[in-house]
Formats: C-alpha cells, sequence, structure tokens
DNA sequence: TCTGGGGTCCTAGGACCC
DNA sequence: TCTGGGGTCCTAGGACCC
C-alpha cells in the first residue's frame, strides 16, 4: 500500500507504509519563532545571537550559515542577514506549545531538547489512523497552534526515524517503509550515524568507511578495536538496523551547568571571584526552582589555547544552597589559580551533577536554629515577584554585566 | 573561521571495602 | 611476607549532540 501525502508548502515525500516510532524536530527553531512573531523576517535571512550564531533561517542557511560559526563568518557570507538578540523566554514558551501537541498526540513522548522529541504512537492505528496520517497530523496541528514548521520523521526504531527527519528536513516528511530500511540506511555517509561526529568521522574515513552500508559489514570485534567497546558496539548496531530503544518518558535532568566565555583579556582574581559568583547564584536558583539537589560541583575552565579541564567535588550532602555551593566552586577556583595564571582563562563554567529530589533531603537546622536555605527562600522570592534584577551582590555592583559584544555590528 | 551555551554518555585509574 | 577478585564511588578527560 502505498499513500501519497499532500501538505501544502511543504517538502512532500511519498509514505508507502507505517512505523510505530515518530522524531519530530522543528526547523531552526530559535529563528522560526523570530519570523513568526516579526513578520518582517518572514522569507529573509535571519541570525539568532550574541557573540555567535545560535540559530540561522533557511534563508541564511542557503547562504552557508551555520549554528556555531563566528558573527564574522556569518557576516562575511551573508551582508544582508537580519541579526537578533535570543529570546529564550519566546523559544521555551513556544517549545511549551509544541510539546502540548505532542501531548495530546500520544502519552509516550521522549523530548531530547527544546526542539525536538521521539513520539510512540505503536497502538494507537485504530483509534488514530496510520503513522503517517498522525506525522501529517501533528505537523499540521504544530502549524496551527504554534506557528512553526516542523519535519517529522516516521519509521519502526528511534534511529531510523530520527535520520529520516533529519533527511527530510525542512518543512518536511518522511516515512521508512518496513521492507526499505536498509535501501534507505546503506546509502547514507557514516556521518548520518547517531554518534559519529567528527573524530570518529575522520577515524573511519582514513580507513575508507564512508557509508554505513560499509560499516554493516565490518565485525563488531573489528569496530571496538577501532573506536573503544562503547562507540563499537553502538555503531554495529546502528549500521544493520539493530536499534531496540523503546521511546522513554519522564527523563529526568542529570546535570545542570551554566558557563561564561571570557575573551583573552587577563581577568583580576577579585574579576573571576565576581564572574564564578553570578553563576552559582544563577544555577543555584535554576536548581532549587526545578526542586532539585546536587551533590557534585564542577568547575570547567577553558585556557588561552582553548583546551579544556575540569575540576569537581563531590560533597558529603546533597544541597541545594548557594553559600554551600559557591565554597565549594571557589576551592575548587583557588586550587586551579596557579594553572590559570600559567595557561591564561578564556571560559569559567559550573556544572551541578549528582542530583537529586529536594524531598529527599531533611534540611540541615544550624545552630541558630533557621534553616540553612532561609536566605536563599527569600531572595528567590523577590526575584520572583520583582524580577531577577531586583538583589544583587554589593561584589556585582559596578561590573559590566550587561550584553556581551553584538553579533554582526555595522 | 579563532571558536557559545546547554546538555548526555563513556572510559580509565585510584581509593576503599568486603 | 606475599597477596585474589569483585564491587562502588570519585575524579578527570573526551566524544558527541542541539
Amino acid at each position: 500500500m502505498r499513500v501519497t501525502l499532500s501538505v501544502a508548502g511543504a517538502t512532500i515525500r511519498t509514505v508507502p507504509n507505517e512505523g510505530p516510532i515518530l522524531h519530530a524536530d522543528l526547523d531552526a527553531f530559535y529563528a522560526s519563532v523570530e519570523q513568526r512573531d516579526d513578520p518582517r523576517l518572514r522569507g529573509r535571512p535571519v541570525i539568532v545571537g550574541g557573540g555567535v550564531v545560535l540559530a540561522a533561517s533557511y534563508e541564511a542557511k542557503a547562504r552557508g550559515v551555520r549554528t556555531a560559526m563566528s558573527g564574522r563568518t556569518a557576516r562575511r557570507l551573508c551582508p544582508d542577514a537580519v541579526v537578533v538578540p535570543p529570546r529564550m523566554r519566546a523559544y521555551a514558551e513556544a517549545s511549551r506549545a509544541v510539546f502540548d501537541v505532542f501531548a495530546h498526540t500520544t502519552p509516550i513522548v521522549e523530548g531530547l531538547s527544546i526542539d525536538e522529541a521521539f513520539l510512540d504512537v505503536g497502538g494507537l492505528a485504530r483509534i488514530a489512523g496510520p503513522p503517517a496520517e498522525i506525522a501529517a497530523r501533528l505537523r499540521e496541528d504544530v502549524a496551527s497552534r504554534a506557528g512553526l514548521p516542523i519535519t517529522v520523521g516516521v519509521a519502526r526504531t528511534k534511529f531510523l526515524a530520527k535520520v529520516a527527519s533529519g533527511v527530510a528536513k525542512p518543512d518536511g516528511l518522511l516515512v521508512v517503509p518496513h521492507d526499505r530500511e536498509l535501501e534507505f540506511l546503506h546509502p547514507l555517509p557514516v556521518e548520518r550515524l547517531w554518534g559519529v561526529g567528527e573524530v570518529t568521522s575522520a577515524t573511519l574515513r582514513e580507513r575508507g568507511i564512508t557509508t554505513v552500508g560499509q560499516v554493516a559489514v565490518l565485525g563488531e570485534a573489528v569496530l571496538v578495536a577501532m573506536l573503544g567497546r562503547a562507540a563499537g558496539r553502538h555503531l554495529h548496531a546502528l549500521a544493520r538496523n539493530h536499534d531496540p530503544r523503546p521511546v522513554r518518558t519522564g527523563r529526568r535532568r542529570r546535570s545542570m551547568g551554566a558557563q561564561r566565555a571570557l575573551g583573552s583579556r587577563r581577568r583580576a582574581p577579585a574579576e573571576l571571584d565576581a564572574i564564578l559568583t553570578a553563576l552559582v547564584d544563577r544555577l543555584a536558583r535554576r536548581l532549587r526552582a526545578a526542586r532539585r539537589v546536587c551533590r557534585t560541583v564542577t568547575l570547567r575552565l577553558r585556557f588561552a589555547d582553548f583546551t579544556r579541564a575540569t575540576r569537581g567535588r563531590t560533597l558529603p550532602d546533597p544541597t541545594a544552597h548557594t553559600e554551600t555551593i559557591l565554597d565549594a566552586a571557589r576551592a575548587l577556583l583557588a586550587a586551579a589559580t596557579p594553572t590559570i595564571e600559567n595557561q591564561g582563562l578564556t571560559l569559567l563554567g559550573v556544572a551541578l551533577s549528582n542530583l537529586d529530589d529536594d524531598g529527599a533531603i531533611q534540611l540541615a537546622l544550624p545552630f541558630d536554629g533557621r534553616p540553612e536555605g532561609a536566605l536563599d527562600s527569600a531572595l528567590d522570592d523577590v526575584r520572583r515577584r520583582f524580577g531577577t534584577t531586583a538583589i544583587t551582590r554589593a561584589t556585582l555592583l559596578g561590573r559590566d554585566e550587561g550584553p556581551t559584544v553584538p553579533l554582526l555590528p555595522d
């Protein structure tokens, strides 16, 4: 049976079968939200970014602009691009609207990021029709309720569904029929395999392996020897189309981080301390808002030569207390100071991991009888009511915590 | 082309315990 | 004086993804 979908304005693909997993991926998400909210941007190259390209509309991508590209390069490629600063709140709101549509489609949704998810639609055929129809309706619903273009890949497995959406982008729909999976998969370049990035791609290509089909004929032991145990096994399975992973709902975040690029200028210790304090302040607030606690505090460093290092410490007790986390971060920074003085510092970051729900801990009561989180709660409350700039630390006053250099200045 | 910010998972060695 | 095997946790680094 061969179904042909026709959706106005979309990249149309023929859809000859059905599969139970959808991979739904919003197109150029941040840039699409900007074009949705400002009609003047529609049809024009749009770049969302601070000092670097966070997202580019398809008009900009057509000119070679890519995510993560420097502003200078993007300007050279596309001088007439409209550059807008990111509006994270608007994107979070748009994401919520889209995930609402997902939730109305099926209860089995696994979010991968702010703009993509797997949906298990197996077993819905009787009430919602075949997967191809469910996918087409999903695209229409996202367009009408959120005003955004979304691409959907449909297949029997997660991996095939994700590859399918990648091939169908932008604003497309592609179904991989059961009986044509290998025909679809094997001619693709190895970079389409999930987990093949720059390094693995280079390793494979050095050995003349450029397509998924070439990976599929290699033995598992060969791939493990080449790429390590996990990556080798993973690739072996994917290339041979063995992907039994189910769509998993309710996955929890395992870490939470914040970082800040510093440029090449040398920073005084007091300045680093102020930046560290601001990062921890922000993170601890996010942690408490999520009703989570952490046990491990990790400092992320990037040096002048762009090599990276991490320095971490695991606390005896879980906490969401700003000062406790800050103490740990400061101790790590102090221990790293000689290295920083030697090598220069271009990025400072903090990550919190070993997360748990805050209901899992008992509040420690210090000697004055007040919970150690009392000050945090009071500050969180003021910031909720009056905005995040209502209260700040004396050490941060007068410091330039403003926006970074605008992207693509005239 | 001089390179952001937010994440996930894997590996490997050492400490420590039984 | 010499010395096994297994498990867990911690730390650091690295590849990869959006």
